[in-house]
RNA sequence: GGACCGGUAGUUCAGUUGGUUAGAAUACCGGCCUGUCACGCCGGGGGUCGCGGGUUCGAGUCCCGUCCGGUCCGCCA
């Protein structure tokens, strides 16, 4: 005897004249004092079933529900009374005349309303995870978010990968983001980490022969959270043994599309490829928005002899950069909106805002309307505005800074712009960023790794060595609509690569061996040339289901402070527990419960 | 570490220049109702105004601190 014949959701005019039994959650009750409609809903959806008086004992029971009862219903399935279809719902031609309920649980009011009218606060939602994964608009992603990884397995399955674990206790790793610690209890004082990626176990899978290897696994990094990022998140993790850059895009960018075709119906096409440098030049990112037309312009070359005051920016700096950003329509923009932008780019350590408004061109110089033409020149603006192909009614912003203030904040503020005046020319824009530089130099001079110090160059060791700041890498980021969605590269697979690699970075052999001793030796016996890549999952579902932040996409997210407020954690510990770990907390309050 | 926004009924919010007993909608409880579908009508209960100080005759409102949630900068090889 089962508990259900079918879900809620999917009764429909193939069973008009079957007796079913449904089970599932009361959504809405409307009594009519001599009729009672039931919107019962499970994972599937919501049907109506109704209770007539002359069935007594079932027409009480209905009475006396409330929401999110969970129920068990026999009833008859028929075709509604004509004039009372309801368009509106998926099960809206048929209802279930109900004949017997069954109680299988009561329950509390619920604590917010599970329909989509309420915008609920998100700490409240957290707080009841439980019941926010009930709303049929957070199961349906969940359930989407299942397609997702179902394929992607298949894909790899048909692409002859194999799935490997890899641990979650590992090892510190010196560089790259903070680690989620555990202390171990059998070596006191010493710790394993969680991993921030399983970057260097499938490294050494190939090293193994695995040749094609693919996990979805879940990474932890203990840095500060944003709407996409998380402390926990799920990466797609893929190596492959003798492959090419243009194979592995190839086939990253046919799972990616074909999943769209598949599972949406959209259409990515073929992903251009930018070099990294242009993508800084024309959007100032490295992660462009395809989406939004407006681009970048440098104009650093029409400017001889002006005083780079006029920008409020510093005097022209040899590492600086001039550009301008001209928006179509623009001129539209009030003062109050031009001030908001100026301090949106102050975010980014711009020290202010310049802008030309173009009212009336053929005027020359004095259709221009601007804080800033008297001191540029006159034939200065107009140049800036021919190389611009600026038409009346646009308006032209500037930064003038160092080159990475100048790429941040012209970069963010066209997106915004895209935004907020919704430029947008489409409604995907997949790209490859490619030709990343292998190293980035800091304010202090030190090189560091702008991947990871495992790619490969696309030089030699010696060439490396004689120009590192020059190097490009053989790296490439998938991105998706201003959103990194994957990132990866050929990795080095010759150990003298590696030490040179290492050396570069400031990491001695010493230090190298201690601390990547594991890797440098896997090298020496034999390891095949070998590249990956590893994508995002949680951003990827994000982006396919329209969802704002990857949290709507986790079943059990943490909140900004690194949180849980379902379960409380992270929690205090019992003193018995700090002392098999030898661990002794610094406040005394903190070592109690 | 920093900037900004928010916290008032179960929920979503309003709350004027600091001034009577803090309101609305919805949810909830009771009553009525045989075709609704966010049913409707009548009635009712429901508040640590995040927390702690301060100013004041008087604070939801002003000031200081603090906690929580969010967006962002830094950070995230």
């Amino acid at each position: 005897m089962s508990m259900r014949s079918l879900y809620c959701g999917l009764v429909t005019e193939e069973h008009i004249g079957q007796e079913v039994t449904i089970s599932g959650w009361v959504h809405r009750r409307r009594d009519h004092g001599g009729v009672i409609f039931l919107d019962m809903r499970d994972r599937e959806g919501i049907a109506q079933v109704v209770f007539d008086p002359d069935t007594v004992e079932a027409f009480a029971t209905a009475d006396r529900v409330r929401s999110e009862y969970v129920l068990q219903i026999k009833g008859l399935v028929r075709a509604r009374p004509e004039g009372t279809v309801n368009d509106n719902m998926r099960t809206g031609k048929i209802e279930i005349l109900g004949k017997q309920i069954d109680v299988l649980n009561t329950a509390e009011t619920p604590p917010f309303p599970l329909d989509e009218y309420v915008d609920v606060g998100e700490d409240t939602r957290l707080r009841y995870r439980f019941m926010d994964l009930r709303r049929p608009e957070m199961l349906n992603k969940l359930m989407f978010r299942s397609k997702v990884t179902n394929y992607i397995r298949n894909f790899f399955d048909q692409n002859g990968f194999m799935d490997v674990e890899t641990p979650i206790l590992t090892r510190a790793t010196p560089e790259g983001a903070r680690d989620y610690l555990v202390p171990s209890r059998t070596h006191a004082g010493s710790f394993f980490a969680l991993p921030q990626s399983p970057q260097l176990f499938k490294q050494l899978l190939m090293v193994s022969g695995l040749d094609r290897y693919y996990q979805i696994a879940k990474c932890f990094r203990d840095e500060d959270l944003r709407a996409d990022r998380q402390p926990e998140f799920t990466q797609v993790d893929v190596e492959c043994s003798y492959i090419t850059e243009d194979e592995l895009m190839g086939m990253m960018e046919s799972l990616v599309r074909d999943m769209f075709k598949d599972l949406m119906d959209k259409d990515l096409g073929d992903f251009p490829r930018m070099p990294y440098a242009e993508a800084m030049s024309r959007y100032g990112s490295d992660k462009p928005d395809l989406r939004i037309p407006l681009e970048i312009v440098d104009v650093a070359d029409l400017m001889e002899g002006v005083d780079f005051k006029v920008f409020a920016g510093p005097a022209k700096d040899p590492k600086g950069r001039v550009a301008a950003l001209k928006v179509d329509g623009g001129a539209e923009l009030s003062r109050k909106q031009i001030d908001e932008y100026t301090k949106f780019v102050g975010i980014y350590g711009a020290r202010g805002l310049a802008w030309i408004k173009v009212n009336e061109l053929d005027k020359g110089a004095e259709g221009l309307q601007s804080p800033i033409v008297k001191f540029l020149g006159e034939d200065v603006a107009l140049k800036i505005m021919d190389r611009l192909e600026a038409k009346n009614g646009d308006i032209v912003f500037f930064g003038a800074d160092k080159t990475s203030i100048v790429n941040e904040a012209l970069g963010a503020l066209r997106c915004k712009l895209g935004e907020d005046l919704n430029l947008y020319t489409c409604e995907w824009a997949p790209l490859w960023v490619v030709d990343f530089p292998m190293f980035e130099e800091l304010d202090d001079g030190k090189l560091t790794a702008i991947h990871h110090p495992f790619t490969a160059p696309s030089c030699s060791p010696e060439e490396l060595k004689a120009n590192p700041a020059g190097a490009l890498s053989r790296a490439y980021d998938m991105v998706l609509n201003g959103t990194e969605l994957g990132g990866g590269s050929i990795r080095i697979h010759s150990g003298d690569m590696q030490k040179a690699v290492f050396s570069i970075l400031g990491i001695d052999e010493e230090e190298a061996q201690n601390k990547f001793g594991f890797l440098l030796d896997a090298l020496k016996y034999g390891c095949p040339p070998h590249g990956g890549l590893a994508f995002g999952l949680d951003r990827l579902v994000m982006l396919m289901t329209g969802a704002t932040s990857i949290r709507e996409v986790i079943a059990f997210p943490k909140t900004q402070s690194a949180t849980c407020l379902l379960t409380q954690a992270p929690g205090l510990v019992d003193n018995k527990q700090l002392r098999e770990l030898s661990i002794r907390v610094k406040k005394p309050e903190a070592e109690s419960k």
